[in-house]
DNA sequence: CGTCTGGTTGATACGACTCAAATTTGGTGG
DNA sequence: CCACCAAATTTGAGTCGTATCAACCAGACG
């Protein structure tokens, strides 16, 4: 007999707890109940061609996107048709808690991979608000995380070099595979082409290029075949000047642990 | 006999709202006696000199921030001492709401100007959400907008050359205000210093300065006492590839219109 | 096998930075 | 009211990081 993967029956029972779980409780652990209901809220899934829209900029917003699986990114486009990739979204992020409050999208959402994911409808989002006191704490954390994150995407732009800027973005989002558990030893996923790494970070893909060269000639990284190897990663935060508080990964909120 | 609520005579004769109110509103117009419940939060009042800051990096935050009068800008600082101002603060502006989910500040918040500010507990903003449907509503608003505004300045910072960033600025600036009524003809103050604006551009202050004279030589603008002149607001919105969409000012709750 | 996308290389150009000094402005106290 | 000082703005000269443009190469795919 096979049991469907992402059956969260299965998911619950045998242990291997979705994304969004593994992420919000990097802040505060959560009940089975309400793991539970964060599991079955993902019943109404979309898949997304690798390179397609899940949402463009213009459309009225109707669900909360929830990644289950693949990356995604959120970009915005000039009109001179520069592009910049303003987040990127790995399994376990929402896109847009509440989004549909908006008219409009002022950005889109874009798929690097093939995508899966689970379309909230407000109704959906409300009753789990209003019945789980605890997810809502963690979703207003999640919230604020992603705006952290926002920030030191400002930052990273404004004040660091080619070199610090990658090495950054390189391993926040090392870290943040890891608090998903899909990260190991200082390997992960890594389906950006160096045309995104361009369009993430204000560079142009030829300078991103002979900089990841750079960082693969001191020994920090190796990349190859959509696969990053992290080889110091101590190393690594020091040439960044990488500074992990931004990320609340520290389970800041564990006073509030579920007696589970 | 009704009045329409941006008459500017209406105003003048039934004196004016806080700042908050008018941002709030650019959403959805507000019944009396939201607009007082809103107003009347306010009371825990503090001042902050210029230059001093209202909340630093590693502080536990214990209120939400509210800024009645003044800027201020949030800002990161990195270990070589390079500094980047993340986002700007004028009166009405929320600093974080629900910030004290969090342990620790992992940016600090400065005085630009001397500040007003109000600072309101965790308790406070609890029973204002619970009691005000309409006002949660609004305030939720006010997040997206904020998180909206720190992606353009990412685009911002990525994409624009500096002529067109400092352009894209100003403008931002001057809608801000507007939609707070501080502004008026094409003319608001400006108390930000040429650092700052390098600060906040990710340019040198050197750099600042000769491409704000090219904005003056090109009949754009006109800086001087910290007073800003917008001298052509439309050419300044293309020159800076200024869309507007992403403040999102447009009443885009007007289908919630208290007792309209 | 041809086509396409993504990665790599080289030569050259330019926007923004650096450093250093001069000038103006605004505030303060005598 | 003026003298003084610090902060902010302005100017100049020289340099550097990153962009641009144009090929070329490798592997994936149909």
């Amino acid at each position: 007999m096979r049991v469907k993967r992402d059956d969260a029956a299965y998911r619950c029972y045998f242990g291997s707890d979705p994304a969004v779980v593994l992420k919000l409780e990097a802040f505060t652990s959560l009940s089975k109940d309400n793991r539970a209901a964060l599991s079955s809220i993902s019943r109404n899934i979309r898949y997304v061609d690798a390179r397609r829209d899940l949402i463009s900029e213009g459309d009225k917003p109707r669900f909360v996107h929830l990644v289950l699986d693949g990356w995604a990114c959120r970009y915005k486009t000039l009109p001179d048709g520069k592009r910049q990739i303003v987040s990127l979204f790995v399994p376990g992020d929402f896109c847009d808690l509440n989004v549909y409050i908006l008219r409009h999208m002022d950005h889109s959402i874009g798929a690097i991979t093939r995508l899966k994911v689970a379309m909230i409808t407000p109704d959906e989002m409300g009753s789990l608000t209003a019945e789980r006191p605890r997810v809502t704490q963690a979703l207003w954390w999640h919230e604020l995380v992603t705006v952290a994150i926002q920030r030191e995407w400002t930052l990273n732009l404004g004040q660091r070099s080619a070199y610090e800027r990658l090495a950054h973005l390189l391993t926040e989002l090392y870290l943040r595979l890891d608090a998903v558990r899909r990260a190991r030893d200082g390997r992960c996923d890594f389906p950006l082409t160096q045309n995104d790494l361009a369009d993430a970070t204000g560079l142009t893909s030829v300078h991103v290029n002979r900089t990841l060269q750079e960082l693969r000639r001191d020994a920090l990284i190796e990349l190859e075949r959509k696969q990053l190897h992290i080889r110091d990663l101590k190393r690594m935060m020091d040439v960044a000047m990488f500074n992990p508080n931004y990320l609340h990964l520290d389970h800041e909120g564990r006073h509030l642990n579920a007696n589970s």
